[in-house]
DNA sequence: TCCCAAAGTTGTCGCTGTCAACATCATCAC
DNA sequence: GTGATGATGTTGACAGCGACAACTTTGGGA
């Protein structure tokens, strides 16, 4: 009897789209192991394609993991848009923001620290395009939003204040990378208080711009290099 | 004609110490390639040994990096200590130990990345003890700074502060750790002006504690997990 | 219709981390 | 002295890895 070609179980040869499939199948991995050390082939698998397969759409493993990172900015770009869009003044949206900013790093450790750990940035200089784009898309949405709210309540918006804004900037996203960090490693906590601490920061912080606004040195830049 | 047994370059079948050449090695490759993804192997022909000279003194790599990361966070300790030993006030002492902590760790990025980035904290859980010791060192020390200089200048010193004194340590942790990394991985610049931006910073900080104090809710703790 | 480039597969290479078996040496009881 | 012993270092092996090359399948346009 031959075997009937509908015989369900059938994978086609060509996948479909799997670029994204790889690139979810990394995002599952990451938030399973917690470690960005997986194996390309592990991930092939799980995708259900042969150990070359990505090699297809990837130039190597660095431009997969930045893939991955790209996608991990463009979803802490959502995130921090609907919960800005949630807030109906400046300072609520301001804290809404750096909330939202790290919720999200704690909730996804190994993926924050892939974008923000320096592996992409390593020995061989330059991040593929692409997951430049988004990361410079999240930091000056985040940026800007930040700015935002220190002109709503904390600084007047005069030229002259354009340091105090940077240094306001500089300050937030400091903090908030910091203690996202701090908390997502463990070395704050416990965890269920992790959300009360974060707002306990986050005002702290907010309340302190409009007191002590550090201001920037001169010719200080806070965003990717020119 | 017989060899002599003296012709020079003769190396001793057993090296001395090579647990302590080991890590001095890594610290090597860490400050040259700026990641720790370097092989065993490698590290091994550097320390001049063979691929397998290293097992006998760590179990395995993991336990190898966690050896290095704690020699990362008593170096640091050492170098806290030395310039908190220079300010003759309070104030000026906070600004010194907060400070040493940036410059120590925009100094060595890949070591700061090893000692914070979650590589030892990873799936397998449990960090080896060393490491964990010299990490909580570290910590304590830290936060013991901390708190001296916030009673000194900001927050008096009475029972029902404790939590505004957790507040602080938090505040200024998190501060630094952010910082430090966005300047160790090029995010704010230019690397000229670093120490200043880090000055206005902490400076920004550390009046603003004086002023604007965030009280952690109860139960948090800052440290590590019990 | 045919053909070709995109997409997926198989095979291979050198390198890696780790294990096991063997070699060397310093130390200490006798 | 000397020989046993355990700590230290070496050699050899193995599976798994990232990456390259050569081959196969397939859908869509000339």
């Amino acid at each position: 009897m031959p075997q009937l070609p509908s015989t369900s179980d059938e994978r086609p040869y060509h996948h479909g789209d799997l670029p994204r499939a790889v690139v979810a199948a990394a995002l599952e991995i990451l938030s399973e192991t917690q470690s960005h050390e997986f194996s390309l082939r592990e991930l092939a698998r799980r995708a259900g394609v042969s150990h070359n397969a990505p090699y297809k759409h990837f130039a190597d493993k660095r431009e997969l993991l930045a893939a991955v990172s790209a996608a991990g900015f463009e979803a802490l770009t959502k995130r921090i848009i609907a919960e800005a869009a949630k807030a109906s003044n400046p300072r609520a949206r301001l804290m809404a923001v750096l909330r939202a900013y790290i919720h999200y790093g704690v909730d996804n450790p190994a993926l924050y620290r892939l974008m923000f750990g320096g592996y992409l940035s390593g020995p061989d200089a330059g991040r593929p395009a692409i997951e430049r784009a988004a990361a410079e898309t999240a930091r000056t949405l985040l940026a800007g939003l930040i700015r935002d709210g220190a002109l709503g309540h904390a600084i007047p918006d005069t030229p002259r204040n354009e340091r105090k804004i940077a240094g306001a900037i500089l300050a937030c996203w400091s903090l908030v990378h910091g203690l996202t960090q701090l908390i997502a490693d463990g070395l704050v906590g416990p965890g269920k208080k992790s959300g009360e601490i974060c707002e306990t920061l986050v005002k702290g912080m907010v309340d302190g711009l409009a007191v002590k606004c550090p201001a920037l040195p001169f010719g200080a830049w806070v965003g990717p290099q020119t």
